[in-house]
DNA sequence: TAGCGACTTTGACTTGAATCAAGCATGAGA
DNA sequence: TCTCATGCTTGATTCAAGTCAAAGTCGCTA
């Protein structure tokens, strides 16, 4: 938790941007000038590690942030440990919900990550008085619902096989949204944080893995390093559509 | 699909209830009686019978529907065949998505059903006019992601048994909110759509409703009418919490 | 009221993923 | 350099849920 504070200058970061139609350089935000001052004087900057609770389960949520950079895991837990992650949230991803107080779930850094933290009260009356950033804000719930329907397709109905695919084309789509062909990226989860995403076991996850490398799916080094050489036959395994 | 059409008076039924917080008896719309006019004007009451489908998966959307009488499913669909129900619209709730113009998924009456239709076009001018209907919206949205994520948790990590008990104990919620204690109502599934909703086949599901038969935390008559003796006893079952 | 069809239950068997139990890397610290 | 901890893989076995197959139930219509 070694938090470092500065002010942000919330020019750099975009404000909402999963549901956004359009793809933004960096920056999102359709606040007037007086309000980015305001962000600018109670944002603050924040960098945590990874394996850093954010919010707990339950827990009253005071504010909003917008990730700079990492991945972020929202999970729920029943009462005898068993786990269940139902979202990720990629940079530069908007954290929080207007409107609910308490969390009904647990929100983890999992990779090094950064946050601008906005207080609630502060943006809850720019959304009142900005029905465009009401509106965006709608716009990413929806998105997030659409995704959390599609895992629901994946959890429900998918082999250990064909969750691990949808899993590796999930992270391939966030690390480089217009690759085609082929792709490389880092996997921002461990086994055990996959196995909690995909409602499976570590080994089953980590048997699975090896299965694809040896069908030459994947290559992977390091455990985190994935080299995809087709994505599309990755996405056919992963349940097609 | 024998609708049979006549004009509503929109008074009589509520425009987004789901994510309202308070109880509303039967009406929730915050409109001006001039949006109220030109909604009578323009929306359509449209009855169908169990098995409809309403919205087909990729389909284009142009209006929106409050359901006023009846249950309807939300499904998607693998290349394959593999099916899974994603979510459950109760009367009296609002159906469709603002700014979201095709459909990712089908929607089917699951039970005779009645619909309040409102065009596309109206309904978003509406919205633009009128933040509080906008925000209710936003909530409604809001409400169902949290849903979606609660049956990820269900989907992911619970056994059979715990499975067919949360269906109980999700659609006891719905049929009678403040009933604490016994419970008595018409499952709006047949077997095969909980098979569905529940990631499960029909068979496990026949055989997990038999068993929570014969322990006596059910009873069931004509395969539809539930009666729980104790629901607090059925929760603990579908898993606590 | 017999027969048909759709839906549900039940039984026997199979299988995919979980569990239990070792091993293997890698990196940190002594 | 050794040890220890952590995270990952692999193997043997078990078990919950799936599959295949048959029979029961109910309502509908002829």
């Amino acid at each position: 938790m070694d938090a470092q504070l500065k002010i942000l200058d919330i020019h750099e970061v975009p404000l909402v941007c999963r549901g956004c139609d359009a793809r933004h350089n960096g920056v999102c935000s359709t606040l007037t000038p007086h309000q980015l001052t305001e962000l600018n004087k109670h944002s603050q900057r924040k960098a945590v590690e990874a394996g850093t609770e954010l919010i707990g389960q339950g827990q009253q949520v005071h504010s909003y942030s917008n990730i700079l950079k990492g991945v972020v895991k929202l999970s729920k837990i029943m009462a005898d440990g068993r786990q269940q992650i139902v979202g990720l949230q990629f940079a530069p991803d908007f954290m929080g919900r207007p409107f609910h107080g308490e969390s009904l779930m647990a929100a983890e850094a999992a990779t090094d990550t950064e946050l601008c933290v906005l207080p609630r009260k502060i943006l809850e009356r720019m959304i009142s008085e900005s029905s465009e950033l009401g509106s965006r804000l709608h716009n990413q719930a929806l998105t997030e619902l659409d995704e959390a329907r599609d895992w629901m397709l994946t959890l429900g109905r998918k082999s250990a096989r064909e969750k691990v695919a949808s899993l590796l084309v999930l992270v391939a789509a966030h690390a480089d949204p217009d690759r085609l062909g082929d792709c490389a990226f880092e996997l921002p989860l461990s086994r055990a944080d996959i196995a909690d995403f995909l409602g499976l076991t570590i080994e089953t996850v980590s048997r699975q893995m090896t299965k694809l490398r040896k069908d030459g799916l994947i290559h992977i080094e390091n455990n985190r390093q994935v080299y995809v050489p087709d994505l599309d036959k990755l996405a056919v395994t992963a349940g097609g559509d």
